[in-house]
DNA sequence: ATTTTTATTGGCATTGATTATCAGTAACGA
DNA sequence: TCGTTACTGATAATCAATGCCAATAAAAAT
């Protein structure tokens, strides 16, 4: 079977993704590993965003253009307030949310229920 | 001032979103169009759409990768249960998820509270 | 430690959705 | 009807994201 490798150019996406304030695109943290010395490609900040993204490392959304955004975060699943002008985010709990979102679910036949919620504000 | 005009491709895309079910693309509706003999080009869809969107007329959505997605709709908010197979769609009422969001942001410091909330299911 | 295996990398080409451009056309008020 | 100018349609351009592939470097095997 396959096995994941954990190489120094994850780690350091993984890294750079750390340092971040809020959320960044992969272009963004090509650019900002590339002006730090490093020679990682933009394809392999894609797979190493998308690895961690799968694992749970990181956390996902689109912006308004479509763009995908990307930021770490724990494991445990929470919801966004974003700022549209400056983009500072705040994580927030929804769990009576959620669990209505997953009501309505199955109230209407769907199984493995999932949501996007997030609330922006200036 | 500018003054907008009604076009017959406005109609005809307006026409073309109320016939389809559920979310399409800019792209399938140009072919749809096309495939019902309209000579319509693709910019004039993308453009009508925008508009329909911006009057209100119109619904989007973005797929998961990325896709703006539209929906004729009415003027009230409301929300989305759609399929991740078939593309079924279910307008959802929110009224409690939503004064939640505003409380939410208010109790932030954020204002003009928006949010997106849709929920996927198979 | 050295060799072997193969997941991963990086540069580049390609895809595909969306937007810009621009000359020609048609909507709407005068 | 006429003139203004918003709108259209064909095409080119843009840009995020992915596919491709020879070269590289993790782990495992020796």
């Amino acid at each position: 079977m396959t096995t994941k490798r954990n190489t120094k150019q994850k780690d350091a996406v993984r890294h750079a993704l750390g340092e971040s304030v809020g959320f960044v695109s992969a272009q963004q943290l090509h650019l900002i590993l590339r002006n730090h010395g490093s020679t990682i490609g933009l394809a392999t900040v894609y797979r190493a965003l998308a690895d961690l993204a799968a694992l749970g490392e990181a956390d996902s959304l689109q912006s308004k253009d479509g763009e995908l955004l990307y930021r770490a975060c724990g494991t445990d699943h929470h919801h966004h307030l974003i700022c549209r002008q400056c983009g500072k985010t705040v994580e927030i709990e929804a769990h009576k949310v959620e669990a209505w979102a997953d009501d309505v679910a199955k109230a209407h036949g769907f199984v493995r229920p999932s949501h996007t919620i997030d609330i922006f504000g200036d």
